[in-house]
DNA sequence: TACTCTATGTATAACCG
DNA sequence: TCGGTTATACATAGAGT
C-alpha cells in the first residue's frame, strides 16, 4: 500500500509537484479551518481566517463576523499613514479623483472670492479643508479609527 | 503521571475551567499559527488569521500583509450596503458628522444661491451630492471598492 | 502562574482505485 | 483529478513540578 521511501515527513518549503501541492493545500486548508473552528468552539474565541490558493482562490473562516472582527483588529491595529495629511476624506464613485479635487479647488476659491468660506465652511475655529486622497483601505481605517475613538468620548 | 480519566479526547463544547481555558486558549491558538504558517510555506499560499482571546487580547498571523490581504478579501467580498444611498463618503477627524452635514447643507445652498453650482460642482452632467455617512469599514468597503474597479478600468 | 511531560487523539503524505 | 486508506508525524489535555 505504500512504498519505501514514504516517510511522511515533509520538508518546509514550497512543494514543487503542483498537483501535490494543490492536494496539500485544500488538506490543510481544511485542517487550518478545523483548527479555528475548535479554537472558537472551546475558548468562545473570535476567530478570523482567510487563505488565498495557488489559484486564487479565496477562503475563508469567520466567527462571528467579517466586520465585527475587521473593527476590532483594526481597532488595536490602526495602519500606520503617512500618505493622510489632510484630515478630509471624500470619495466619490463615479468621479475621477484628480477631476474632483479640482473640482474642490476651484470650489474653495469661488467660496474665498464670495467672502462665505469663514462665514459657512468653519469647525470649531478652523477652515474645514477638503481635500480628495486615494481611498485605500488604509486611509479609510485610519478615518474610521478617529471617528471610533471620537464616539467612544460620548 | 497520569489520572484515571485521562482520555485525552475534549469534547467540542464551551470549557468552564477559567484556568484550563486559557491554556487551551494559548496551546491552541499557537497550533492554528503554526498550521497556517505551514500553509503559507508548503503552498506559498496568503494567509491572514486573527483571533481574540478570552481576555479580549488580539493575535494575528499574516503573510504577506494585513492589506494586502484585506484588500483582496473586500475585493471579492464586495460588503453589501444598504447605508449609502449617497455617492459620496466625507470624514472628518475632528468634526462631528451631524456638524458637517449642516455645514455642507450650508455651502450647497449658498452655492445655489450664487449659482456657481452647475458650473463648479459638477461631474458628467449631475450634481454632485454631499452627504455625510458614518465612516464605517463597510461604507469605506465599498467605495474603496469601486474605486478599484474604475482603477482597472483603465 | 507558567513550564514540562507524555499518553493519546488527530492530521496528513503518499499511495491506490 | 478526485475520494478513500493507512502508517506515521504531530498536536495537545491533563497531570506534575
Amino acid at each position: 500500500m505504500r512504498g519505501p521511501n514514504d516517510h511522511r515527513r515533509v520538508q518546509m518549503e514550497r512543494m514543487q509537484n503542483k498537483s501535490n501541492l494543490q492536494v496539500t493545500f485544500s488538506k490543510r486548508r481544511d485542517g487550518v479551518f478545523e483548527k479555528a473552528t475548535e479554537l472558537s468552539t472551546l475558548c468562545g474565541a473570535d476567530v478570523f481566517v482567510v487563505d488565498f490558493s495557488p489559484r486564487n482562490k479565496q477562503y475563508s473562516f469567520r466567527n462571528p463576523s467579517v466586520e465585527s472582527i475587521m473593527n476590532r483588529f483594526l481597532e488595536i491595529n490602526p495602519p500606520t499613514n503617512t500618505d493622510v495629511a489632510n484630515p478630509v476624506i471624500i470619495a466619490h464613485q463615479n468621479a475621477n479623483i484628480d477631476e474632483i479635487n479640482v473640482n474642490l479647488n476651484r470650489l474653495e476659491i469661488s467660496l474665498e472670492k464670495g467672502k462665505n468660506m469663514d462665514k459657512h465652511f468653519t469647525h470649531q475655529g478652523k477652515n474645514l479643508q477638503l481635500k480628495l486622497v486615494p481611498l485605500t483601505l488604509k486611509n479609510c481605517a485610519r478615518s474610521w479609527k478617529l471617528q471610533m475613538k471620537k464616539f467612544k468620548e460620548y
